[in-house]
DNA sequence: TTGTAGGCGTTATCAG
DNA sequence: CTGATAACGCCTACAA
């Protein structure tokens, strides 16, 4: 199927192809019938700018890209939603990525896109990333670049966070109110800054209410899976017969745990109460209902598109952009799993 | 950040732009000499085609375009991570929008699509579409196209798809297994091919068993969501005591169907057994456990980019491509909702 | 073996 | 008001 161009329709009206382009772009240096003439033609012919050469021209390719380290993840989804809204509406597209939480494929996908032109780049790094050499070229080519949730402290870009420490420290200081005695916590890998920050949390809490912090009621998953979450609270029961209540960096782990003591017949929240984080659609439709730390992902997503543009627009002036750091409210979900009735 | 092109490489080497490019695409009609000072020096220099110049010249982007009704879903988002997985292991890009099952937005995206010159388009069509304009427009484009899921018959392009009505017969045949004599179905909405696929699927199990078929016995969703599910629960028990199963659409609508009766402490499956579709990740967490027929969703991905894939080079060898019907396997998955004991 | 020239389709500058 | 010309960066006949 041929594209039309504006050589075709320059020529068939018999005028130059610089006043076809300027009609189109409604330049005021155009004679209302000449700039008729080009509309109609061009309507006629279904005419649209061939994109390709725009970008060679503009330097723009008016798409984005977006690095996640997982797709099918209630979290990630919500957050893709609400870039990909944000950026339609404001004419960029969406080049999405998943780095699978490899290293090695975030560095492969950083260079695709930078390849690929993208005019800006939104990422949550993969549990093995930290302050890499791929990020820092990301900077050096000025390719406008925001991080959110799991983000590097040591890369100057704008971010959108949510207080980790803090959403923590809420769910176990309502643990505490509950009345639990005894707190684990299941915790997310080493490296990932939120697993780190949420686990600071819990000890906070704890200090705070003058429980001594143990390390052996910590757990820390590999790979965060509801496996995981089947796996520790086999442990925990084992270990510690004595343990309240359990704070786990996320749903989807949280719901192992309550799978275990769904089939041990172990009662949640009265023997042991539970609580999550990120607010998973699942949790409030298994039995018991969990609580959890309610996170903004859709409006993460919208957040960091506006950084992004912000920040595209910057670069295209030629202006200097000062990176931004938005903070997300997050809130205490209550829901069966920490409502203890003694 | 100033870019390198093939024009600076030739200038401080003092060669031709030409010579410079046919020795980085080891052309053999390039001394060994220059070849290896060319490439060189690209190296330090950190040469990348650009991709805007090189799209323009050979008519290609390597991006392909993929239109889903939702993203925040656990089959579209496994169906979005077997293609963008796919898609890269072959050197394509992917650009993800969401037609929110919206008519109109599904338009306006294939128009931004075709606009952006993206190789080809994979998509599940919105609730609302069909045989429309917008489509037979991307076959007029002779864009290669493939259907996956939510498709038109009518359209003469390559699918994706599962047998919903064999799938669906299965299911009903497994209820009425299991003892059940009076079968329930909430429905998916009028339009979409498979929803009314599932729904023939009913009847013909239904006819095949000798039970008589009752309009009465069919809820259709509007949105298939849990609370249309928790709904139609509710009217079903009224409308109808003596239903003692129900086979629906999708698992997040039975889910919501589990909901209802856990609550109302409506044993599941003895009373009423349930079986729903797409085995989601939530089905086997919930209590009780929800039987479903399971979707290989990353493999209609796979699947669906293959086919778009040999319908590309085609296209682009100027070959004539046949379009393909790929129909995947499914299969039951028995848990509790649906296992009786008496 | 190397280089020249033209073109992909659009946009911007500048002269008429 | 209109148009010629160059440029974006790369690729590829064709000529030298």
């Amino acid at each position: 199927m041929k594209e039309t161009t504006l050589k075709e329709i320059a020529e068939t009206l018999g005028i130059s192809i610089t006043t076809v382009s300027k009609a189109l772009k409604n330049y005021p240096d155009v004679s209302e019938k000449t700039r008729k003439a080009v509309v109609a033609l061009a309507d006629e012919l279904n005419y649209t700018p061939n994109s390709f050469a725009v970008n060679l021209r503009t330097k723009e390719s008016k798409t984005i890209g977006l690095i996640i380290p997982e797709v099918v993840h209630h979290f990630f989804s919500n957050v893709i939603n609400g870039i990909i809204a944000e950026a339609e509406k404001k004419g960029y597209l969406v080049i999405i990525l998943q780095s699978n939480e490899s290293l090695e494929l975030e560095k492969k996908q950083v260079a695709l896109l930078v390849n690929k032109r993208v005019d800006g780049i939104i990422m949550s790094l993969s549990n093995e990333s930290n302050n890499d050499f791929h990020i820092k070229e990301i900077l050096r080519k000025e390719i406008p670049f925001v991080q959110f949730d799991k983000i590097s402290k040591l890369i100057p870009s704008s971010k959108v966070i949510i207080n980790d420490q803090k959403a923590a420290m809420e769910a176990v200081q309502h643990l505490i109110d509950k009345g639990c005695k005894k707190i684990a916590h299941i915790r997310g890998p080493e490296n990932p800054q939120n697993a780190i920050d949420r686990f600071i949390g819990y000890k906070k809490a704890l200090e705070k209410n003058g429980i001594p912090y143990d390390s052996k009621l910590v757990y820390t998953c590999k790979n965060v899976t509801f496996e995981e979450g089947v796996e520790f609270a086999k442990q925990i029961v084992e270990d510690h017969p004595d343990v309240d209540g359990i704070f786990v960096i996320t749903d989807l782990v949280a719901v192992g745990v309550l799978a275990y003591f769904n089939e041990k017949e172990i009662q949640v929240p009265n023997q042991i109460a539970v609580i999550g984080f990120s607010n998973w659609f699942m949790s409030q439709v298994i039995t018991p209902k969990l609580s959890t730390v309610d996170q903004p992902s859709y409006e993460m997503g919208v957040a960091a598109f506006g950084l992004l543009l912000e920040e595209m627009i910057c670069h295209k002036d030629g202006k200097v952009f000062v990176p931004r750091t938005i903070e997300l409210e997050t809130s205490i979900i209550e829901r069966e799993s920490s409502l203890k009735t003694k």
